[in-house]
DNA sequence: GTTAGCACTCTCATACGGAGAGTGCCAGCG
DNA sequence: CGCTGGCACTCTCCGTATGAGAGTGCTAAC
């Protein structure tokens, strides 16, 4: 605790050969040895006079041992380290930004489609996993109420709100009703509801079972209403998991079967709140130009237990018209992998798809307003 | 080979304890001793007897032995003999049925949106994976095609097809064109392609090539509008695919990291094809009534290498409207397990989803004509 | 401050051996 | 003639031992 508070100032050589080291187990995934790192980047120095200094890097709290006599592995301070200070920026090949926005230009224009493409392209580029989320509203707001009657206890709700969605619900009713008293309910909620969002929905199916004479179907109507336009909300932000097969690959899953099964549940239950901590998203939500702000979890950050070993790279980003308009909870491109993950790579392609998805989203659907 | 011919009548007692051995292994997942099937089911028999008949059953090709001392496991013949005639016919229990049935009312009522909640909901209840696929029309035919000049060179297309969906297309142009020029083309090419499949506008592309007055960014669209309605035929047949947790989470992949991974990695690109073979849908296809008409294969009778140590069970329906309408690929329910899966509750459930999953469909969608 | 040398430690792969589980077969029994 | 108990045989599994290899930490000398 008190070792991560001084600030120690790293002699340059020190800082050199923390780079080296967390590069060179960035790429081999072994733990690298004095001897090694000398051979492979011609030191001017001996195996011995690097022992030392890594020996001083451990001190410090930037790298570690797996066992008396292994290498030395980066910890996360190390890597904290490195994505602050060490590394350089780096910008995606112009040649894959070209291929990217091409398979964007070819897909259907939909958001629901980029944020799957973009996944899945990133996953299998970074061979790691990815999740890719859209801006959404915080709130849906209705515009209109339609109920159309399937057969007498059957009926289908349509809702046609305000973000320019169409919501469609099948509802089985308690009670027979006459379909031209489902007319004049639709109606009645049409005009009653219009603009308004699902809390405020509630508040008014409160008010109809204090006043009695309403309908009595009239407020399991509005319940579902309102049931529905969370559920939608919450639908409309559905985000994209891709890459579990690479990141199943990494060699850090391996030899650890129990994590990787657990990895392996929480992905196939689409569990997007356990792999993108709901804190980093409301902060975000708060600031108001996010454009290139880059968030980087390193390990023990993450408030997922599974995820303490895992790193993760967000790109949040939002559609122009959201910044004007109503409340708007932003997407993202979250790149997660183990901590020893390609950071520089990573962040940059995170910011690229992240930039890309909001161009393509100003541009198809800013234009349509 | 030979033996596989012959049509050996087995003895009732020979049957039943080939169909104790199998459910016992079904359960515990451990090859099963002629001592422990004993005591468990209290047979009046020693265990000398029962290893007679064993040794019997494995000559016959219905058991196998992973070694010399190991209990006996069932052969692929050992379980599709079960399958055909030894496992009785079970029904899904009612009270599950009617849960099953209530999520589903919950749900919106979108084909894809049952399909994804058939998957994961299947797939939680047997803890196998699980792929849903929608039915779907063989070919998409055009209704009405429309231009929109987003920018000089930027155009949005728009098909509306006959089978009710609307199809969108970002399209940048290889030249500027004006836009009474885009309007004029679209109307020419709705009025010239109306009820035209994907090959009818390949070859209205041809000609359009050879007739050289054509405009020249028509035969550009023309492939871009034949791409698009070929992708988006596929895509109406997208399956949801479920359950990787709890199949990895099977005792035959617990020691297995790269079969595992191989499988992962399927799921991962949700490569359907390979997982459930196309040439039983053909077959399936064929068929007029396919109501209540599993397809059950066990280990090598799948032709996808890797899924030779599983089992398929496959559940095929069609919308009844599509019986007597356009031709149509049909839908599935299909549980991909280990060969030890349980047999018989796979099947019920798989029965009773693809069953559920025509009926909603055919209530909502059939009433909507 | 740097280096060579060397003892020390820990992992990993391999081999060994005994316990345990189950079968296959045989001889005897009803 | 089918069923059973007995027994030798085989194979896995697990814990232990052993040796090679890799790397460090320390010390003494440059």
């Amino acid at each position: 605790m008190s070792s991560e508070r001084l600030t120690h100032r790293l002699s340059d050589r020190r800082a050199g050969i923390l780079q080296l080291v967390i590069q060179d187990y960035i790429e081999t995934a072994t733990p690298v040895a004095s001897r090694h790192v000398v051979e492979k980047y011609a030191l001017p120095a001996s195996p011995a006079t690097i022992r030392h200094e890594m020996h001083a890097l451990e001190r410090e709290g930037y790298l570690t041992h797996p066992h008396t006599s292994a290498g030395r592995v980066p910890s996360n301070r190390g890597y904290r380290h490195f994505v602050q200070s060490l590394m350089g920026h780096a910008e995606l090949g112009l040649a894959e930004q070209a291929s990217v926005r091409h398979q964007f230009f070819q897909a259907a224009p939909s958001v629901d489609e980029w944020v799957e493409l973009a996944a899945t392209v990133l996953a299998r580029s970074l061979g790691l996993l990815v999740i890719v989320a859209p801006p959404h509203p915080e709130q849906l707001r209705v515009r209109q109420v339609e109920l159309i009657s399937l057969n007498e206890l059957l009926v289908l709700m349509i809702v046609v709100v305000q973000e320019a969605r169409m919501i469609r619900q099948l509802m089985p009713l308690p009670q027979p009703v006459e379909v031209d008293e489902l007319d004049e309910l639709a109606t009645r909620l049409s005009w009653m509801l219009r603009g308004r969002s699902a809390s405020d929905v509630r508040t008014a199916a409160r008010q109809a079972i204090d006043a009695r004479e309403t309908h009595p179907v009239e407020h399991f109507v509005l319940d579902t209403l309102a049931q529905v336009l969370d559920r939608d909300a919450l639908r409309a932000g559905n985000p994209a998991i891709a890459g579990l097969g690479g990141m199943m690959a990494q060699p850090e899953f391996q030899h650890e079967p129990e994590r990787s099964l657990e990895l392996i549940e929480l992905v196939d239950q689409h569990a997007a709140d356990d792999l993108v901590p709901a804190a980093v998203i409301d902060d975000v939500t708060q600031q108001g130009d996010i454009r290139g702000a880059m968030h980087v979890l390193i390990g023990d950050d993450h408030p997922t237990a599974l995820l303490q070993q895992c790193s993760l790279v967000l790109a949040p980003y939002r559609s122009s018209t959201g910044a004007a308009g109503p409340p708007e909870i932003p997407g993202y491109v979250g790149v997660i992998g183990p901590t020893r993950m390609n950071y520089p790579r990573s962040i940059a392609a995170a910011r690229f798809y992240s930039q890309l998805l909001q161009e393509m989203i100003d541009a198809v659907y800013g234009a349509g307003r």
